[in-house]
DNA sequence: CCCGTATATTGACAACTGTCGATATAGTCG
DNA sequence: CGACTATATCGACAGTTGTCAATATACGGG
């Protein structure tokens, strides 16, 4: 069974680079019983968004300017010093809620459109 | 603005006692950017659920005979000790995801209807 | 009233996480 | 090229988390 887990994540991390919709990572929690893999790739995925700071950053991004934002617009929001805030990018960014793109000197980060929706889909009950 | 958030902390914890509809935490994140402490609530809510085993639980509970299950029935399926389940199962309790009753010597744990889909309507775009 | 069973709590421990200061990398402009 | 700026990485450290074995609590049946 753990064939089949490698394969989701490496597949997500690519469709995050290419900036394509994200799809949900399983089906409904209370349909039926959530595999023990899709259950890590899923937790995966809420543990980057499981963080005040990152919410926060999360939020930011998206009511900026143009929906982006570099690292040094939001280090002054969060009131965190510079590592800690690319760190936390980082993160959201390899979960595959956040894209980098590099201009110059600066990094913007935007959000990924329907990756927000992915995470929420298997929560509620259709 | 930090008066806000102390109040819905408590509303919070009374109506998963009492097992009242659960209300979002926050308006859209993408709507607004989501305030300090409101993103510590949130944040709280999703870290109780990000985690494989509580994942699993949640989604035993809710596809159990009469949506619901108690301690004995869970630690085979996760694999776990009961201790270890017991723990789980606690923190999804005061995250107001389960509800607990006591029949007997059994402690039966059921979806909190409604909780799931509040922690999931910030992440969805109205 | 004592025994067995179901659950909760405690204490311990390894692993992970969030944070910072220091440093490395990379791009821009003289 | 050399100085400056923006970002990333590293190393360290405190705090949190997931797990278990041992123990406590609580309930039901003889």
């Amino acid at each position: 069974m753990t064939i089949i887990e490698l394969p989701l994540v490496s597949s997500d991390t690519a469709e995050a680079a290419a900036g394509a919709a994200p799809a949900a990572c399983c089906g409904p929690l209370t349909r039926e019983t959530i595999t023990a893999s899709d259950a890590d790739v899923f937790a995966r995925k809420l543990k980057a968004l499981a963080d005040p700071v990152r919410l926060r950053l999360v939020s930011i991004v998206a009511a900026s300017e143009g929906q982006e934002a570099c690292v040094c617009d939001l280090t002054e929001p969060v009131g965190l010093s510079q590592p800690t805030v690319s760190h936390h990018l980082k993160i959201l960014t390899e979960a595959g809620f956040l894209s980098r793109t590099k201009r110059g000197t600066w990094a913007y980060f935007r959000l990924v459109p329907g990756a927000l929706e992915a995470v929420a889909a298997p929560l509620v009950t259709v």
